[in-house]
DNA sequence: TGTGGCGGTGCAAACGATTGCTTCTACGCC
DNA sequence: GGCGTAGAAGCAATCGTTTGCACCGCCACA
């Protein structure tokens, strides 16, 4: 309750000099004291329930051993995993994560980048990463080491982990394809953020590829990623070309915004309409219908973005490295054949 | 790139003494020098780039502006939303939160206290109080700030935010009485927690209070708020006593892992057997049976706990509060008449 | 004209660790 | 017996702020 006890009560205790305690402390000087002298030293510590001020060594060391981590929305389900990963890997080599919201706000986000640089951390993993981002011509400025997660963009000076998005949709696509449907919609994300674009374009060249076609008004741009814009994006699509039998989502919470609407209109899912969402977030399982997506890696993205960061803290080479995980795609209930093609090959049965 | 510019930079520029920059940085203490100087002194820091050295300040001031935030695991939905909140009440006065995750294991929740109070926290969130709990015993000790969050303990020298459970509890069973159920059955959270023991405790006193029995093979004890353990407590119980029509589960995790056994087993819910769960996490409205629940303000949690930290830190009256914050039963599709009760009141008709 | 006060600045000492350098001691070897 | 050397420990500067105190004009008032 008094005061926390310095280095120099514990070499007081101890009856050395502070840099003798301060060598005998670190494990990686410890070499240089006698191994008497550094017993006793640890001793007093202990006794003295010494706990190191990170803040004097950080002063001194120029090093904090804290890294910020900023998301746009620790809420959506889509983080959590990825801080968790990044939070496991980086507690193993002594570094604690600074957590900062955006909620996309860019001013927000300014705020909190400066606290992130005021505190001095040692580097920045980034999951709201634009296309175009002012913020990363800035980081780069200040010789900070940052490492991008999930979502990537068009400079190529940044270590980035993400997943591959566009394979993601392929499998999307072309397991709707591969169910028989031919009028698929998409309900894309935003087109400022590279899952967005990517996704997008990997939808349209699938279904080329596909002798398919994928004419704009099949296509609706959600303006975030979010129930709410997945319900009135699939209001307009579904408005403009009833004759969809199948949608591919470029995002989970897209496309239960979209099962709100079928079931806003009556529409049965999957036997009426087909959806697929992105991510397998958590619970996806449990939906109704349970909802078949594409599942990323989430907590090994942020795993990985994490070691990349701790690579280059270690060693400063900056090598700049772009990771990609593979996606994987879940057959759940919300996708079956087109209501047309069931009928005419059941019939005969 | 090259090196961060500090006050002494500014200052030479502005052609002061670095501690009338200071001076003039600081709004505190602004009125202090003359506005031309201010004026020039903000200008030179602006044209610099500067931002003040957070770890030096901290060093000096014996403050970091960062607090603590020890939670099981982030990936348990119960949490984001009560960091979120605990975030966003801290961000306003410029702290920012360290996060730390245990896993419910105490050796690393040991580690992660002691990175945190290396770091010179000034105050510690804290989720995962058990009801006699070491660590704060230890935090107590030295001195540090604690807030308790969901969870209680046994001491009476933290402040806590917690949700009244055994109201929502009460709740939760009164709704099953009122609905005809007579054998219902509970699913207890951990007794080491305050939620398990209060919750069990608030479910027996209801059941007495309508003169209803709780006999114990009706309550089965979980080790974990999962629905692993969920499953495997709703195995035993059902084995034990086939006879029950409903389940009070004591959390939702619980009776998404109870929900599965029904299903499992081939029991319909809600027909055959209601349940309800605790928390009313993100999506559990989208659950197939969209479950009947208890909301629990988790953001408010957490915002409040937040307050109350700052509160804390501004003036150390060290005036402990502890806030409970109003549950409220969220009726969904999980819940229904008993069905026995349904038969002979239906077929009369 | 002397004195008191005050607004504005500068000076320098902290804060608590790390670390290059110096100092000291003891020992081995020629 | 003297010198070189290595191992162990101490000295003191340093990191970038904040802040109590000293200082210095200047103005007002007696």
């Amino acid at each position: 309750m008094s005061r926390a006890s310095t280095l120099s009560d514990v070499a007081r205790r101890a009856g050395v000099h502070q840099a003798t305690a301060s060598r005998a402390l670190n494990p990686a000087s410890r070499h240089l004291v006698s191994k008497s002298t550094a017993e006793r030293v640890l001793v007093a510590a202990r006794e003295l329930g010494y706990v190191p001020n990170g803040i004097a060594r950080g002063l001194r060391t120029n090093r904090s051993h804290t890294v910020g981590v900023i998301i746009p929305d620790l809420m959506n389900p889509l983080f959590p995993p990825i801080v968790r990963g990044i939070e496991d890997v980086l507690a193993d080599e002594g570094y604690t994560a600074l957590l900062a919201n955006t909620d996309n706000d860019e001013q927000r986000e300014r705020t909190q980048f400066e606290a992130l640089v005021t505190r001095r951390v040692d580097g920045i993993i980034m999951a709201t990463a634009r296309r175009d981002h002012p913020l990363l011509a800035e980081a780069a400025h200040r010789g900070l080491k940052v490492v991008l997660v999930n979502r990537d963009t068009e400079r190529a000076d940044f270590s980035a982990v993400t997943t591959d998005d566009w394979l993601g949709v392929a499998m999307a696509t072309e397991h709707m394809i591969g169910l028989g449907h031919q009028r698929i919609g998409h309900l894309s994300g935003p087109p400022g953020l590279s899952t967005g674009s990517t996704r997008v374009r990997s939808f349209r060249e699938t279904l080329h590829s596909h002798r398919l076609d994928a004419p704009p008004e099949y296509i609706e741009v959600c303006d975030a990623y979010s129930e709410a814009a997945g319900a009135s994006a699939t209001r307009l699509l579904l408005d403009r070309a009833p004759e969809l039998t199948a949608i591919v989502a470029a995002n989970d919470l897209l496309a239960l915004g979209a099962c709100d609407v079928f079931r806003e209109r009556g529409i049965a899912c999957p036997e009426r309409m087909s959806i697929t969402g992105f991510n397998d977030m958590p619970f996806a399982d449990k939906f109704h219908p349970a909802l078949t997506t594409v599942r990323v890696p989430h907590y090994d993205l942020g795993a990985e973005a994490g070691r990349l960061l701790l690579e280059q803290l270690m060693q400063p080479t900056h090598l700049t490295k772009r990771l990609s995980l593979p996606p994987k795609l879940i057959v759940r209930a919300s996708t079956a054949p087109p209501y047309d093609a069931n009928t005419s090959t059941s019939n005969p049965a």
